[in-house]
DNA sequence: CTGGATCCTTTATGATACTG
DNA sequence: CAGTATCATAAAGGATCCAG
């Protein structure tokens, strides 16, 4: 049994599920696996997500240590986004659903060019 | 570039990020990891989820080729519920994620008593 | 037991405009 | 550039009742 912000967990399976139960916080965490970031950056990486919506995903994942937030003052502004040592630990996760994802595309998708995300780069070591 | 029902995905992670956008699938997958289970069971292992919820989600699950969904024709009926060839493929994903609970945990948690789900029994082989 | 149907609430996300 | 604020919508999920 586990306890986080007294929240309670059968299993530490339910604790991971539970931070990431939404449409955007892994993939925010997968374009941060190669490099830090800046938000206009992961803007553009991930083009579907309103700003809004990625400026409320950072602040629950740097709420949760799970990145990290640098401000430099400069005008205009510049904020870093980029992984904690825990959030570095999640590389296994998205290598493991890169995989899956791969598999499944050649069971029930199709594939029209290579991949066109630098996943090699971004899963190595 | 990848494209499963006329949607088109930049990158393998992303088309799994999108099936399991939700807070429910991959605990389903989770319980059905080590067995084949009834509705009934599943609803057992997963309480906070409502009958409607579980019910929904199966049946993306199975549109997905995920789940298999075997009636027997008994009074009352009997629905039992497993993992495809790809579901079970799902295996690595899950067993990464709970690693990655544990190291949470660890950090910025606290553990009361020891993980009571069979998780050794799932993630092993 | 399984799960469809209906109605309702909550939460997530989006669109747009604005500011230091 | 990196947000905030506001308003609006959509999607997910829940509660309840019912049926084969």
């Amino acid at each position: 049994m586990y306890f986080i912000n007294n929240k309670e967990y059968k299993c530490s399976v339910a604790v991971t599920l539970d931070i990431f139960n939404d449409r955007w916080k892994l993939a925010v965490i997968w374009h941060l696996l190669d490099n830090s970031k800046r938000f206009k950056d992961l803007h553009e990486d991930i083009a579907e997500i309103t700003q809004k919506t990625l400026t409320v995903k950072l602040k629950e994942l740097e709420e949760k240590n799970i990145i990290n937030r640098e401000v430099f003052p400069e005008v205009p502004p510049k904020v870093v986004y980029s992984l904690t040592p825990i959030g570095e630990q999640l590389k296994p996760v998205l290598k493991e659903m890169y995989k899956w994802g791969i598999k499944y595309v050649e069971d029930y998708g199709e594939l029209t060019n290579d991949n066109l995300c630098d996943a090699e780069f971004k899963i190595s070591k």
